[in-house]
Order: structure tokens, then sequence, then C-alpha cells
DNA sequence: ATATATTATATTGCATGCAATATGTCAATA
DNA sequence: TATTGACATATTGCATGCAATATAATATAT
């Protein structure tokens, strides 16, 4: 009675963990052939596991180019960045409206394994288990669509992780929002979780400040006056 | 030298335009070797073409039992709906960040199209031009990530829109708050955008009044003490 | 008459072959 | 030497055939 996974699907998971554990880095081809071989199977499942890996931002096809494993830029982890924050505030408001006390247990079981994993070096661990902690929170949110695109964008940003684990940047994860951001969600902190959320990712993503003032500030019009801003004339 | 369309992306837009002209109502089947007849080509890209309309949420695929137009629920219409309204406030925010003259001035004819529309009882046009307003203000955003994801769930409330334009629902499209949002980006005027968005979808999508409170209010946490919050002891 | 088991049909999943296109190699020329 | 051209190779796009599965219709038994 176990539901049996398709050739695409067991692909489609394969080449995943592929990338994920750097066997297939940023850049590299993806040939359909060269696949298919190796899973011992034919190119049609590995070619529909390819369109979707690329609907979710894993890789990049082109007409008669075939897949290359996505290799995203600063502007686009800037960019999803964005996305992502105001993504995660949403979930988490929403988690303190829907979430249960046996929810928040798990949140708390959660940011436990990512830190033990944290203090044991596990740099993997660590990125995989603080990926695991926010789809929590976003499952709890009760909003099935909100899951799927955040299981998406953090696929993306597992990827952007892995790839740049020994870079200075890994170190900007910040593991020890965790704690206060559950309790924020706990109370109902509305504010709180907006704080914590946008301290959380601000340096990593190089959040623009303008952005952390859209979710933060709460005095009207800026600038008081004037037509457009302009990104220049920010402080 | 004009980039030649594979028949795969034939297919996709095909298909896509018989959903949206109500050829193919939400819950009918769509069977590969019926579209492939029907365009003259053989299953394979067809396969592809539902595949691609899968990952963006217009079909639903079940293992061996093909694809259907995607019929969504009420609950799934709120879930969206919620996402909806902040990813506009995001990508209204960085609009009027970004945002030039001539980016304003676009906006402008749009809503002037919009309108023209909806005064002439043009029903799907009116849909079709509010729906590329919302998109120009995510273009303007300036975030390619972001544009994609409003891509995927404007399509999805396109469908939504044109398969209930007869119900009472389709009359709480609220068009007239498209100056008043334009006048808020360009002045920047940042409360008065996340107003305005919230008013602009809240009755449409039944959005939680707690969300609203989310979005707009800007007083601490609440409840002011008490551990979770139920949805039911809202006012 | 209802529920269950069986069979038949329709549809997809996968494999393979061929044609079309992109990419890299090498030679010829300015 | 750098650049352009032709050519060879690798890879995908599409078509088609077969096997596997779901769905619907039918028959059977209680």
């Amino acid at each position: 009675m176990v539901p049996i996974s398709s050739q695409s699907d067991i692909a489609y998971q394969q080449i995943k963990e592929m990338i994920f554990h750097l066997e297939l880095l940023p850049g590299t081809r993806v040939p359909e052939l060269q696949i298919a071989a190796k899973l011992s199977i034919s190119r049609t499942p590995i070619h529909d596991a390819l369109r979707r890996l690329a609907a979710e931002g894993l890789v990049v096809i082109g007409p008669h180019r075939g897949a290359t494993v996505t290799c995203f830029s600063e502007a686009e982890i800037r960019e999803i960045g964005a996305i992502r924050m105001f993504q995660d505030i949403l979930a988490a408001q929403l988690a303190a409206y829907y979430g249960s006390a046996s929810d928040f247990a798990r949140l708390d079981s959660l940011a436990d394994a990512c830190e033990e994993a944290a203090a044991r070096g596990d740099v993997y661990g660590r990125i995989r288990l603080d990926i695991e902690f926010h789809m929590a929170i976003s499952e709890i949110s009760g909003n099935s669509h909100l899951v799927r695109q955040q299981y998406e964008i953090y696929q993306q940003i597992h990827l952007i992780h892995i790839s740049q684990y020994k870079d200075i940047r890994h170190s900007l994860m910040q593991i020890h929002h965790h704690r206060p951001l559950i309790a924020a969600i706990r109370s109902g902190d509305l504010s709180g979780i907006r704080t914590l959320i946008c301290q959380h990712v601000k340096d990593f993503y190089h959040i623009d400040p303008y952005l952390i003032r859209c979710c933060l500030s709460d005095q009207g019009p800026l600038p008081p006056e004037g037509a457009a801003i302009g990104p220049d004339q920010g402080a």
C-alpha cells in the first residue's frame, strides 16, 4: 500500500540530491543521457524531472541547450532575500494566530536540533535544520499555498547556502534569533515577529534599509514631501 | 531572427488560452491525445506543456490520471488572497522606491484602460487589465523573482475571476482603488500603500481581519497578555 | 436492489529512433 | 596573431510503440 514512486519522481529526487550534495555544482550542465545512464533508465523521465527542477528554479533550461544547475547572482540573492523576508513575516504572523501549544513545542525541538548541529560544527546539518525550522512555521500557518511557495524559495536558499558554505557570508546565518522568534510567535507579538525576522535575514541577503523600514516603520509617508523617491537619496 | 517557439511552447500557450476562454472549464480533464489531435502534433510536447501548467497551478496532475483544470476551493481562494496581499504590498513599496515618472505614467494609462473596459461593460477586459495593472507595479519593482511569483499567482487569480465572472463575488473587484494607489506610490506613502491594497483585496478574498491588522496595525503586541491566540476569540 | 467482483476501455508512463539545433574544434585568411 | 568559416560532435525536440494503471461498465452474488 506504499504509494509507488514513478521513475520521474525518483529521478527528480536523485538529481536534487546530487545538487544539494554538491556533486553537481552550480553552472554545471546536466545532460539527460548522462543522468539516464547513471540511474539506468531512459531519457524521458529525466527530461520530466529536469523541467520540474527548472520550474522550481534549481536548474535553468535553454532551448536545445539543456539544463544547467542554477548559479544565483548577487542581485538575485538580494531579490530572493526580500521575498523571503515578506513571506516569513506572513507565515509567522499566521502561525501566531493559528498555532497550538504542540506546534510551538515542535518549533522548540527544531531549534534545539539546529543549535546542536551548530555546536558540533555540522554545517550542512545547520543549514538543513534552519530551513526545516522555517518550513515548520510555514506549515503551522495553515496556508498550503504559502507552504508551497516557501518550499520552493527555501530550496533555492538551500542551494545558495551550501554553495557558499565556506564563504564569509555563511557565518551571517543567525540561528540565535530562533528562540526569541518562537517567543514572539507564542505571545502574538506582531511587531516583535517583524523585527526579529528582519534582523534574521537582513545581513545575509543585504536587504535594502528601505525595505526594513517598510516592514518595521509605522510612521506615515517618507519622505514627508516630494514626488518619487530614488534609491540614491536614501540615507 | 525571431525567436522560434517550440511545439511545447505553442501547446502551453494554446492550452492556457483554452482555459482562460472557458473552453476548458475548471474540473474538466485535459487528455494529452485529445489536445494533440486538435493541435496536430504528437503527445510529447503536450505532455511537457501540461506539466508546466501544473507547476503554475492551472491544472492538477495525478499519477496515471492525467491533467484536470484546477478548481479552486473557497479555502484556497482565501489562501491565495492572503499571499497576493503581502506580495502586492512588497511590490508597490519597491515600486515607490525605484519607479520613474514614466513608470508611473504607464500605471496611469493602464488604470485608464481598465476604467474604460469597466465603463463599456467589458468584463473580460476589466479582469485582464486589472491584472496587467498589478503586474506593471511588480515590474516596476525591479525584482525579477517577485515578477515571476506574481505572474504565477495572477494567472491563478485570472482563472478564479473568469470562472466566477457572473457571480456576486465578481462585483467585489474594486478598480476604483487604482488611482489612489498610484498616488500613494508616487508620493512614497508607505502606510497609504498598505491601507489601499488591503482595501483593494479584502472583500473579494474574505481576508481575515487579523491579517489586515498585521498589515496596518502598528501598535505593539496583541493581545497585550496571554499565550497563543486562537482564531475564535477574534472580535 | 445493493454491493462486490470482473472485465473492458481509455489514458498515461516509459523506451527508443530520428531529425534539428547548439557547441566546440580546426583550418584558412586577413 | 586574431578572426572567421566550415565541419564534427554532443545534446535536445519530437514522434511513435508498448506496457502499466486508473476509470467505467458489466456481471454476479447476497
